[in-house]
DNA sequence: CTGTTAGCGCTTTCAT
DNA sequence: ATGAAAGCGCTAACAG
């Protein structure tokens, strides 16, 4: 009665190294790729006997030694996410995968310090950063050791350079293709959790100012039709035409909403334009006018970034993408 | 080159133990709450010593010695979720937190074995399932230790119990509020990946057999106007008047789009409802009419369940709450 | 009450 | 080419 109890014991690398004949030493280096200098015939052995076990070596044991777990940790920000957040991570995850790494996801709460200690207790490899984190909380990521993804660029203060400044600015040319009117930044009502807000408002007001127009006025839209309505009577005007960046396609279906009770004319009186192009918005009637954005090339970028973290390389300097990433979806509403 | 500047070595409870004068068993004894019995002073001098040198246990030691981590694994399943995802799991974060717990989120992706490998993998003490885990997955985490939760009672065999078939059952009675006609049930496009549709579905049938309606239909509606044209075309008849069940509010605007697009009168020849009454849903026109989720209760269950396990407690039989966790939202849609 | 001792499973020099 | 040995930081018996 040497072996089984009822209790499914994992089978540890000791297990595998007894069944291969070998020493646990060995076992670890050839099971990490270490070993591709060993004879053809031991290997086997330490692979087979590994796959017959079913051996899984474990997390803990392999933290403790290396200081750094094999975890990757992906933040996403606090507010409502368009482009299909599941994609996203799912396409990490495989990412990730293929470097023998894995994802945890972390939602950035109220406290940012709160969010970081969590982030940082995981000791992850890498954090991916799709906004929550700010530029204090990376650099204290780097001091202990986690590189953030994608690495810089984004954020960077709206030097021309930042996605979203480039979504603004892409958003006031379309309102303003019928000819020049007020602009008006629709953002989401918590400014605290929108990490995007700030960059996107420049850009719509570096095209204001190129063009001799009023600065954008700002308001913040709760996505609740009375409170929605309050947000836009503040900024509409008796017979005048508007124009209204909004924050996310769910902002600008409320911004809609709040123009029909008011008994505006879209787009006449009140132009809309989203973010994100989402499948509900081209499903509302009238069917939205928004920015698609093509996650393709931040997936390139994070999977550079990722490549060069499991590889102790530098960062790879992809060069920006400029706008290519930005398509606007013409509906109804512009 | 790697940056070795703030590189500071973590502090070990060996630190903590040198600085308060006594032993790292001492410092473990008190900091896991076991050391009720030391002396007043003793334990002060640890804690102390803890709180100045920032000490945090590492998760990896404590786990290896263990042998199961600090971590609780939210799966949620692979599909919309209407009720906001991020308060969900906000909540569930900070629950997890009163006991010590950090919570790790997963997708439920394509492959469910890759998914049980992945929660299985962080060796946790307990795993939230809102879906996406079948009832061998959540067997196969007992036998390693981890608890399920909710316990049971989700996803139980549309006997009545299940949340899901409750739902169905009051979509069904809110659609037939004014007079029998036929029901159809609209689920998403990819069964697969839609844990909750069969129970939903279920509960649809229940009234109408009940009623002695004919069997509801079933269609699968993407969330694209053409998709969903074409899928709803399926099922309305000519002058007839139909009643749709959606599987969530977006599938429901989607019904509606596609309504419009059929020439479609709502609510008469058309009657719509969703699930999860998302603000969106109330932004839309028409108005939708929705069920909305009380959440409160499933939050309640969990935190009780999540109560026992730590406490290592049978889980409490909180008994359950008949219905009173759905309201309808009456809308302009029904 | 407190410390000693013994690992948990793994990686990694350093010998052989 | 392979293995022995030394821990990584922590907890849990068991002594004292």
């Amino acid at each position: 009665m040497v072996t089984e109890t009822g209790q499914a014991r994992r089978p540890t690398s000791f297990d595998v190294a007894k069944k291969a004949g070998v020493s646990r030493a060995t076992v670890s280096h050839i099971l990490n790729g270490q070993g591709s200098r060993f004879p053809e015939e031991t290997r086997n052995r330490v692979l087979n006997a590994a796959s017959e076990l079913k051996y899984q070596p474990s997390p803990a044991g392999r933290a403790l030694v290396t200081g750094r777990s094999d975890v990757i940790v992906v933040v996403m920000p606090n507010t409502t996410f368009g482009s299909n957040l599941q994609d996203l991570v799912d396409e990490v995850t495989r990412l990730a995968g293929l470097h023998g790494l894995s994802v945890v996801v972390r939602f950035a709460g109220r406290d940012p310090a709160e969010t970081l200690a969590a982030v940082m207790n995981f000791r992850p490899v890498a954090v991916v950063n799709f906004g929550g984190l700010s530029r204090d909380d990376q650099t204290t990521l780097a001091a202990s050791g986690a590189a953030t993804i994608p690495s810089a660029a984004r954020d960077e203060d709206a030097s021309g350079k930042d996605p979203n400044f480039l979504i603004g600015q892409r958003m006031a040319e379309e309102l303003l293709r019928d000819g020049p009117r007020p602009l008006v930044f629709a953002a989401l009502l918590d400014e605290r959790t929108d990490p995007f807000g700030p960059a996107r408002y420049a850009g719509l007001k570096a095209v204001t100012d190129a063009r001799g127009l009023p600065q954008p006025a700002r308001i913040e839209v709760p996505l609740d039709i009375v409170g929605a309505t309050l947000a836009v009577d503040t900024v509409s005007v008796e017979g005048a035409s508007i124009g209204v960046a909004c924050y996310n396609d769910h902002v600008a279906i409320a911004v809609l909403a709040a123009g029909r009770t008011l008994g505006l004319a879209t787009p006449e009186d009140l132009a809309v334009i989203g973010v994100d192009a989402t499948e509900v918005g081209q499903l509302v009637s009238p069917r939205l006018t928004t920015i698609a954005l093509d996650n393709s090339v931040l997936m390139r970028k994070i999977a550079a970034d990722l490549e060069a973290v499991t590889k102790h390389k530098a960062p790879i300097q992809t060069q920006d993408a400029g706008r290519e990433f930005l398509t606007v979806i013409q509906g109804e509403t512009s």
